[in-house]
DNA sequence: GTCTATAGCGAGATAGAC
DNA sequence: GTCTATCTCGCTATAGAC
């Protein structure tokens, strides 16, 4: 089957994705216009529109890939049994996929004001899922006595934003690899929840 | 002294401040228009200028005016001697500090990017003086034995963002007082990097 | 599937009257 | 100091040829 020159539909829906991702976490949602994009991906802007609604279509299935596969990836790992090694597993699992995709964990955190308003409560929805998944792991280990923690949410939502905050400073090329920087975050979470 | 009418030279200034500070806290520097903040103002977009030298300006003089702000609090602020009760009058500073800005703060953390460059230095550089306020205190802390904190630095980082988190979920008519929210945090920051 | 061309709109910033 | 009017530019999205 011979197909028509300049038809590259395999290749061209991946590159687009990429090309937003890494323009959106650069410049924001905003000041990143379809013409840069598409020149990003080698064709012309109106050639995009045969992958995408619209652009804020692009931005929702941006953010909704990213916490889709977040929560996936939580769910196939595999997991000890006490509070205790579910909470060095999350933080572990958190640091490490958060930072393997940089780009995408900026947009998810930055680009929610620029979401309409229902494209805003799914993503908002999906948030919340992956936030309980630590809620109820402390509040399973202050039941059985492993940690204090008072508040589990709120707890929840300072252990969260602590380790999110890795993807602000690491850098590949820097001094500290992967595995200390999980142990240096594994350390003060351990800690700040202990009983 | 007559003024001409439609001269409001001394309440236009701060309005237009106001105006921007709450425009781009909601929905981003590049997505709010001069003529959005002149209509909030009461006014026509071209009398903007009479008052700013462009859009960048406006959100460079927003950032410097915050962080300058942040410094000169923290260092009027009375504090003790050791290193724990710096730790404390830092927690419950920031806390407190943060939650009284949140438009000022959001602009701070998301619009770095939209920044020249020469801006975006200037601006950078004073972050860093903050954070370094909290790094010295760590290290402090370590060398006399009353935290166990192996790289002062990068738990500042740690820190800092955990705290920086609280603007994301309090809301003054929640469940929690703000003297509770201090203290929950102060909780998890000094078990966090206790010995 | 991509191209060229463009409709329709709104942006930042300036000029000059009052 | 603010107004109206406007310059110039770039934006999203679509139409129709190939």
């Amino acid at each position: 089957m011979a197909r028509t020159s300049g038809s590259h539909s395999e290749i061209t829906g991946p590159r687009l994705r990429a090309a937003a991702q890494a323009l959106f976490a650069r410049h924001g949602y905003a000041a990143v216009s379809m013409r840069r994009i598409a020149a990003e991906v080698g064709v012309q802007a109106g050639a995009l529109y045969n992958y995408i609604p619209d652009k804020q279509g692009l931005l929702f299935e941006l953010m909704k890939s990213h916490l889709d596969e977040l929560l996936a990836a939580w769910q196939t790992l595999p997991k000890g049994v006490g509070a205790r090694d579910a909470l060095e597993a999350f933080t572990r699992f958190h640091v490490r996929f958060h930072l393997d995709r940089p780009d995408a964990v900026f947009i998810a955190y930055m680009e929610l004001r620029n979401l309409d308003p229902a494209n805003f409560r799914a993503i908002e929805a999906l948030r919340r899922r992956y936030e309980t998944v630590l809620e109820d792991i402390l509040r399973q280990g202050a039941a059985e006595g492993a940690f204090d923690v008072a508040d589990s949410k709120h707890a929840a939502f300072a252990v969260i934003a602590m380790l999110t905050g890795v993807t602000t400073w690491y850098r590949d090329e820097g001094r500290l690899s992967r595995a200390e920087v999980e142990d240096l975050y594994w350390s003060m979470v351990r800690k700040a929840v202990s009983a």
